[in-house]
DNA sequence: TTGAGATTAACTCGCTCTGAGAAGAACTAT
DNA sequence: ATAGTTCTTCTCAGAGCGAGTTAATCTCAA
């Protein structure tokens, strides 16, 4: 932005190449004890047929205005926590064009099928362990957004965006397996939720029924006010993350 | 990416608002025991003879790419850990039209002055409390970047990338000091350093010299080839950052 | 109705890690 | 030589964690 050039050529963009900026959506639920991805199936070459993340082009709007538009057209998520993920525009990545797609990161709740309600009778939460070979880089963004989501949930109360407003300590507990793909020590995890400042914070009453499979009537929490997980729930270190 | 119209404007994109693609980039290093930042002094409107972050448009190459060039047309930076901070697109964040800034973080050791090597006479290492009031959004692309660091600081050994290829144990720590703007105690640095595994590995040498100050001669050592530091190196929690 | 099995919630135990402080040795500057 | 600084190691008490145990509670099936 400093020669003359670059100055004048921002009054006359067609100067450059033409470059399109959208947005897609890496957002994830936890359904049937399962990390799982909302994804669109392509109906349109290229990619006609291939599963891709929803996503469009970004209008005269913020870009995470952009993505909460976009993830309202595909379902009905309400209040979802949404963060950037990062920005994906290597020349090829479309091949019709230069395409520069800024990546977000949604968290829900489980929520029912989108193909009943949603106007994209073509979306579906798939178990991420399954979408692959995905249209476009797109297998890559929702690594990435894996990525985020597993460490996110070390140090930060993320985890309380996945279930409802009132929640079980095992329900926490069980959205921390289905992200780590690991099952985490029952009593452990109980004492750590609750003695990390802000975490969560009691409501004072049971569920109705005990679990399905037995025990007492687990006590509701509520997500605390806590930005930060102080100290953090870290998972075993695994060699192969270090190095 | 599913109407019929979005498909046909990606093959005629002046369908929609000319949007430009830039990047900017956030060079921090630490020099005098301070962390700096470079920043480049606007000849031109709008924000002339402001501050802002070195950046320009992307080309036809990837978006990293881009960043490295406009890095090295301000500096003889080299090899410097170069990664994605962010991507800020704000309408009207530039007066002139729509641009969509991907921002990326820099880490460079101590540099001699960019003014006296650079063809950018503008250039500076400025300390990044003094650095306010940039052009456009930079004070908040700043700022995210400084999050970053600080963050990154306690569970990646980032801060290798602001010293030499061999350096002292207590270079490390002036690193820290800096960036997180608070002492350590020396003590306890130490045993945490050679306590982490692949954190940094002995040359078995020591430096010609003591301290300037005086003090034995100190061991020197390289960065080692760990990704991740576990157990991290964790400041202290402050309640403001928690709530 | 009763028993088997599962779950919640709390506790114990040993180990590791951390913060704070201390101390000896090595070195520079005066 | 002396004073002051730094490097490096050590000690000690407290906090946190993984693993295991236990009592109470509840569901489901016999």
């Amino acid at each position: 932005m400093n020669s003359e050039q670059d100055f004048l050529s921002a009054y006359d963009p067609r100067a450059y190449a033409p470059v399109a900026v959208t947005v897609d959506v890496v957002a994830l639920t936890v359904r049937d004890g399962e990390l799982q991805v909302l994804l669109i199936e392509r109906g349109e070459h290229p990619f006609a047929g291939r599963y891709a993340l929803p996503g469009g082009f970004v209008r005269d709007e913020p870009l995470e205005t952009a993505a909460r538009r976009e993830l309202a057209e595909e379902t009905e998520l309400d209040r979802v926590h949404l963060e950037q993920l990062g920005t994906f525009g290597d020349p090829g990545r479309d091949p019709r064009m230069r395409v520069v797609s800024v990546a977000y990161l949604a968290f829900a709740p489980s929520m029912p099928d989108p193909a009943s309600g949603g106007d994209a009778a073509s979306a579906a939460w798939v178990p991420v362990a399954q979408a692959r070979e995905l249209a476009f880089d797109h297998d890559a963004i929702l690594a990435a957004g894996l990525e985020r989501v597993r460490a996110k949930l070390e140090y930060t109360p993320l985890a309380t965006a996945f279930v409802g407003p009132e929640f079980t300590i095992a329900e926490l507990r069980a959205v921390y397996a289905a992200v780590w793909g690991e099952d985490l020590h029952a009593g452990n995890f109980h004492r750590k939720v609750l003695s990390v400042p802000g975490f969560v914070e009691s409501t004072g009453t049971t569920t109705e029924r005990g679990g399905e499979r037995g025990g007492p009537k687990p006590r509701l929490y509520r997500a605390g006010d806590a930005r930060l997980l102080h100290p953090a729930l870290l998972r075993p270190a695994r060699e192969a993350d270090i190095r």
